[in-house]
DNA sequence: GACTTTCCTGTTTTT
DNA sequence: CAGGAAAGTC
């Protein structure tokens, strides 16, 4: 084995012939085991386009050409999206080297994820062991917003005279003080100053929300880097399981928060074996306690200092589009850490287009994705990005009029449909009658029950010894006493039979319930069965529970469905969705104020630099064509008060003249065909005038 | 106690 | 426009 590794290693890499200098010392650093720096900490700062996966995926390809163990390699992403990818590259790279070293035929990685969902296996993994039950439920952020809320009724909290923050509040406030470890006064300060005289009990709620997700061995998903990173710092742990990797890799590093940066350095306090990429000018999550800090101050971490290595050649865009990115992020007030540069040229100017409404946004937006596609630029390779999720809902409809397919990312969950968390609810409650949430929800799906029966059945549950089958004997309304010994034999069958085969009686029963329950029960029905579907390709139903919690498929429920993966479509993405992705065109819609920056967000200066950041992310997703539009009057709906509104917007404020140079700007519909005023027109509009005049005199 | 109606409020981005 | 709370009906 030793000489095999050696002869693999002299053999000239000539996989690693087309990356620059600068990727190519980002993939060797440290592998040597004979250099003085030998699995030293290493940061790599890649900006946009820099070719920063592939980087990553060779140096991830090389440690294992060096020698090291697929099984022991952690590599962390941002999202499954980018795991995904990742694993792609890695096992391409893979497959060519093992040509000429059959000990890596067939090697991928095992460990490749999102903190969340590595955090989620390691927790099942050691659960014995701090005290966890490995049957844990894993709940979203809906779900820990329904238990946030039965606390908070059973303080008292509800009643007070004074409103009290609502749940969804409640919930990021916690989220918020356990992502950047700091203490609640503190975060309540920073970030949310209106709810400060609530400090004492929020703290209250907060521990009895705690107190609660342990009684009903549930986690949240803050829990699965909490429960980490308290698991690591027992010092036998921490060994255990940091030397369990002998490298871990991190993507997108910008975005972590506190809490993420201290589990790295937990498993890896000296950083030997750990790698980090990101790009300081692309973070745009500190609104999930993600701190730009981690990046800046990595390298001061360790003794000698991290080594740094910055990737600052663009390949994507053409030289017109990264020259306005460059232009649009020189004006933050923060100066980033590096210049980006291509030898792509190219003609065109992104273009800043003005239209007068959200109507001829989308028409226009229709338009010239069809030129293009003329111009034999696929669907696929198209993109229309936004900053919030229903931006698109114009453009939506105007697809769907026209027949063009096109697939949406971000927004609205599948699973956030009332109906497949109705099912899930079932489902959960069934392998873990004490998570309460499920439960509740479960019950209450029968006609003549509401909250009351439902509280006295799981508090009876609660008491009684598990696997005890006493449900069928709970006492409900006589209206429901059919329905119930049925419900309870049905759940009974769930335990018994084997998976798959155990969801469908579920199924069924509850579209029997649906027709009572929703106006619209055959559209959502389609919903079920496509669940139904998905989880058929899960082995258990734990892992089918967790993964989905932790990977929600994306498409969006009431369309026609996910189209064929062989089709040609569109794609629509919020921006912080279309992170690390890249398209040949790219348009962004409502490039106004009071959109982005969004007129939420505009609070601190930090917020907008944020907001800054997104635009820059958008920008530099585009390779060769980039379209901003904006409309000069943007409809706001349900503003308190009044109804239906037209805002007059104005182009973003981080496109100011003085940037102008590096766009191109135009309208649509082209001014021609804008009819002339008539004499005849204008005579009259005088005569109105004056009347309107007279009504005052 | 369950269920319906009415009124009120808050409103982004994601694991 | 939806989700929640309060008031009203069965």
């Amino acid at each position: 084995m030793k000489t095999a590794n050696a002869m693999e290693t002299a053999d000239p890499v000539a996989y690693l012939d087309h990356l620059n200098e600068a990727q190519r010392a980002a993939v060797l650093f440290g592998t040597e085991p004979d250099s003085a720096e030998h699995n030293h900490p290493l940061l790599v700062i890649a900006g946009a386009g820099s070719g920063k996966t592939s980087t990553l995926a060779h140096r991830v390809a090389h440690l294992l050409a060096s020698g090291a163990d697929p099984g022991r390699i952690l590599l962390l992403t941002f999202s499954r999206r980018a795991a995904d990818e990742m694993n792609r590259r890695v096992t391409r790279i893979v497959a060519q080297l093992a040509k000429s070293r059959p000990r890596l035929a067939g090697a991928s990685l095992e460990w490749s994820g999102t903190f969340h969902g590595v955090g989620a296996r390691l927790l099942r993994e050691f659960a014995g062991r701090i005290g966890l039950e490995p049957g844990f439920t894993i709940h979203d952020r809906e779900d820990s917003g329904d238990l946030m809320n039965l606390v908070r009724h059973e303080l008292g909290l509800s009643a007070k005279s004074k409103r009290f923050p609502m749940k969804g509040t409640c919930l990021a406030i916690y989220s918020s003080a356990v992502n950047t470890q700091a203490p609640l006064g503190e975060v309540l300060q920073q970030s949310f100053p209106w709810c400060s005289e609530w400090e004492a009990d929020l703290k209250r709620l907060f521990l009895a929300y705690v107190e609660a997700k342990q009684a009903q061995q549930v986690l949240d998903y803050d829990d699965l880097l909490l429960y980490w990173a308290q698991m690591i710092t027992d010092a036998e742990l921490a060994t255990e399981i940091g030397t369990r990797f002998s490298h871990v890799l991190v993507d997108e590093y910008q975005d972590t928060n506190r809490l993420q940066a201290s589990i790295l350095l937990a498993m890896k306090p000296d950083g030997r074996g750990l790698t980090v990429v990101g790009d300081d000018a692309q973070a745009i999550y500190a609104f999930r306690g993600a701190t730009v800090r981690n990046i800046l101050d990595f390298p001061a971490h360790f003794d000698p200092p991290a080594h740094q290595i910055t990737l600052d050649r663009n390949y994507r865009s053409t030289q017109p589009i990264l020259g306005a990115a460059n232009a649009v992020i020189a004006l933050a007030s923060e100066r980033f850490t590096k210049d980006l540069w291509t030898e792509r040229a190219g003609a065109q100017k992104p273009r800043l287009i003005a239209v007068r409404d959200d109507a001829d946004q989308a028409a226009c937006v229709v338009e010239s994705v069809l030129a293009r596609r003329e111009e034999g630029v696929r669907l696929k390779s198209q993109a229309v990005l936004f900053r919030a999720s229903h931006h698109s809902a114009r453009l939506e409809v105007e697809l769907t009029r026209r027949n063009i397919p096109f697939v949406k990312f971000g927004g609205l969950k599948f699973l956030e449909a009332a109906h497949v968390k109705d099912v899930l609810a079932v489902l959960r409650w069934a392998i873990n009658p004490r998570d309460r949430v499920s439960g509740f929800r479960a019950i209450q799906l029968h006609a003549g029950i509401g909250p009351k029966t439902a509280g006295r059945v799981l508090d009876n549950i609660a008491g009684a010894t598990p696997g005890c089958l006493l449900l069928a004997e709970q006492p409900v309304p006589d209206a429901a006493r059919g329905a119930w010994t049925a419900f309870a034999a049905l759940l009974e069958s769930v335990a018994a039979a084997t998976w798959p085969a155990s969801l469908e009686p579920i199924c069924q029963w509850y579209v029997g319930e649906m027709a009572r329950l929703y106006d619209d029960a055959a559209i959502r029905a389609g919903d079920i069965e496509q669940l139904a579907r998905i989880a058929a390709t899960y082995p258990n139903l734990e892992r089918f529970l967790t993964e989905l919690t932790l990977d929600p498929p994306s498409a969006t429920s009431d369309e026609a469905g996910i189209p064929l993966l062989d089709e040609d479509y569109l794609i629509l993405s919020t921006i912080h969705s279309a992170k690390g992705q890249e398209w040949s065109a790219v348009t962004l819609l409502n490039a106004v104020d009071g959109c982005l920056p969004s007129d939420l967000a505009t609070g601190s200066s930090s917020e907008i630099e944020e907001e800054r950041r997104l635009l820059y992310v958008a920008m530099t997703r585009a390779k060769d064509a980039l379209d901003l539009i904006v409309p000069q009057r943007f409809h706001v709906s349900q503003q308190p008060g009044h109804g239906d509104r037209h805002v007059y917007a104005s182009r973003t404020r981080f496109i100011p003249n003085r940037i102008l140079e590096s766009f191109e700007q135009t309208s649509w519909p082209p001014p021609a065909a804008a009819p002339r005023p008539t004499a005849e027109s204008r005579r009259i509009a005088f005569d109105l005038a004056e009347k309107m005049r007279s009504m005052w005199k």
